[in-house]
DNA sequence: TGCGGAACGG
DNA sequence: CCGTTCCGCA
């Protein structure tokens, strides 16, 4: 249920940031930048700055580093998103505890513009209208 | 290094 | 509403 809006939008949602996270981590090519460590859900940020900057890639935001990119990361927390994983440097973790599993829209995706390519997804069979308990 | 307030823009 | 930018603080 925390993997999009229920009530906003459909079809106008925008690459929010733990969306990409997830991208990065589905991917083995970005394991030297960002990679699952320890617990379940929970990731380390190898390369901050390259992250960063995939990151400031995907959004226009040529400017993008970590700073910043932390400071979204920080707003996750009170929307219970992501967690902080204390102890441990640039590692973070995924608050899956109310999560079935991704239903977000995986797709090759084309540089800046956001131009993906719509991937037949054969698991969009989720009960969409659940209140939030 | 990591946190959170404030202001601003889409 | 979500993220970006900027900054002071611990």
């Amino acid at each position: 249920d925390w993997a999009y809006k229920p009530e906003s939008s459909p079809g106008s949602r925008q690459i929010q940031l733990w969306h990409f996270i997830l991208e990065l981590l589905q991917k083995e090519e970005y394991q030297g930048v960002i990679a699952w460590q320890g617990d379940y859900g929970e990731f380390v940020i190898k390369d901050p700055d390259e992250v960063a900057r995939l990151w400031g890639i995907r959004k226009c935001k040529p400017h993008m580093n970590y700073d910043k990119l932390s400071r979204a990361l920080r707003y996750y927390y009170n929307k219970r998103i992501l967690h902080k994983t204390k102890g441990k440097r640039f590692t973070y973790k995924f608050n899956f505890s109310k999560v079935v599993l991704v239903n977000y829209p995986l797709g090759e995706r084309d540089g800046c513009g956001g131009k993906w390519h719509p991937l037949p997804t054969p698991m969009q069979a989720g009960p969409r209208g659940s209140g939030p308990a």
